[in-house]
DNA sequence: ACGAACAGCAACATCGAAGTATCAGTTAGG
DNA sequence: CCTAACTGATACTTCGATGTTGCTGTTCGT
C-alpha cells in the first residue's frame, strides 16, 4: 500500500475526480488534458495521480458509488416503515446522483472494487423492496427484479426531467414523483 | 444529389450499417476497421460509402429512426381504442428497438434530419398518450411529458431485462409488461 | 527551517485511428 | 458484351491522445 498523500496532493485528487465528472458528462471521450484543465491542473499532474485513463475512471466509479452507499446508509433504511424509508433513501440518492450524474449513469463496474460496492447498493435496494412488499406497499406477485430495474430507471429519468431550475431540483419533490410513479404508474387512481 | 447506387454498393451500405450497430453496441469507440471487418468489408470501402466516422453514425441514426417510424405507423396508432393502439405500437417498437439497440438508445440527434425524425416519433407518442388520457386510461392530471419520458425508459429497460432467451424475447410479452407498469406501477391493484 | 513531497514546464517517444491516393481485379446492368 | 461502377490491396500522411523523463520551483509537515 502507498503512504498517505500530502494535503495538497489529496486536494488535487479531489479536484481531478470532480473535474472528470463534469467534463466526461459532456463528452465521455474527453481527453486527459481537458480534464486536467477543468481541474486547474496540468495533464502531467493528472498522470501522476492516476497512472492511466482507466485508473481514473475506475477511481471515479468507486468514489461515486461509495458516496451513494453513504447516502443510503445515512437514510437508515431499516429503521422506519418501508414507505418512509423509501422516501428518505430516494431523496438522499437523488442528491448524490445529481452530483455524480455521469459516473453513476454507467453502472457497469470494470473493477472488482466497484463491483463489490455495486453489490452492496443492490443489497440495500432489494432489502428495502422486500420489506415494502411484505408491508403491502408492493403487489404480492410483483417481480422484484423488474421493480428494482424500474426504480433505478425512474431515478435516472427524474434527474433528466426538464424542470424549471436545471441543477437546483428539489430532491424531495423528485423522490415523491419517483415513488408515486413506481407504486401507481400513470393510470387513474382508485 | 448523388446518383442511385449500384446493387452491390447498396448491399455494402446495409452491411456496414448493420455491422456498425452490432460493433458499436459492444464498444461505442470501436474503430472503423472493426466495423468494416464485422461487415465483411475493408476499411477503405467503408470510407468510400461514408466520408468520415460522423457521417456513418449519423446515417445509422437516421436509418434506425426511420425504421422506428415505419414500425409505429404500421401499427396504425389512430385506428383503434388507445389501449389497443398502445399495445400494438409498443410491440412493434419493441421489435425494432431490439434490432437497433445501440443506435436507438442514444436519442441525441446530431443531424437536422435525425432531429426531424425524432420530432415525428415524439409526435406520434404524444398523440397516443393524449388519446389515452381522454379515454380515461391515464389519470386526468397526469403529466404527459413525464409519462412519455417514463414510457421511453420502460421500453429501454424491458429490453435489458435479463430474460431466459437473450434476443428472442417475445415482443408482445414485453409490451404487456411495459404497459402494465406504465399504467399501474408495482403497487397492489384494486 | 529543513527535507520531502508536490506541481509545473518542456521536450520526447509511441501509438492507434482517420483519412487519402493509386492501381489492379471483379461485378453489375443496359 | 462492354463500360462504368465497385471492391481490395498497398502504401502513405496526418493527427491527437497517451504516457514518460528530467529539471526547476513551490508547498506542506514536523
Amino acid at each position: 500500500m502507498s503512504r498517505a498523500l500530502r494535503a495538497d496532493a489529496e486536494r488535487s485528487v479531489r479536484a481531478i475526480l470532480e473535474a472528470a465528472e463534469r467534463v466526461l458528462a459532456e463528452d465521455p471521450n474527453a481527453s486527459m488534458e481537458q480534464i486536467a484543465e477543468a481541474a486547474g491542473l496540468t495533464r502531467i499532474t493528472v498522470h501522476r495521480r492516476f497512472a492511466n485513463r482507466q485508473a481514473l475512471v475506475d477511481a471515479l466509479a468507486v468514489s461515486a458509488k461509495q458516496q451513494l452507499i453513504d447516502a443510503i446508509e445515512e437514510a437508515r433504511p431499516d429503521s422506519a416503515p418501508a414507505l418512509v424509508a423509501l422516501y428518505r433513501v430516494t431523496a438522499n440518492v437523488m442528491r448524490v446522483k445529481s452530483t455524480w450524474r455521469f459516473t453513476l449513469s454507467h453502472a457497469t463496474a470494470h473493477t472488482s472494487a466497484a463491483a463489490a460496492l455495486w453489490e452492496e447498493i443492490n443489497g440495500h435496494t432489494v432489502n428495502l423492496l422486500n420489506r415494502a412488499q411484505h408491508e403491502g406497499l408492493l403487489a404480492p406477485d410483483a417481480d422484484l427484479d423488474w421493480t428494482r430495474q424500474v426504480y433505478y430507471a425512474l431515478l435516472s429519468e427524474a434527474l433528466n426531467k426538464p424542470g424549471t431550475d436545471p441543477a437546483a431540483q428539489d430532491p424531495d419533490a423528485l423522490a415523491t414523483l419517483v415513488i408515486d410513479t413506481l407504486l401507481h404508474g400513470a393510470g387513474p387512481r382508485g
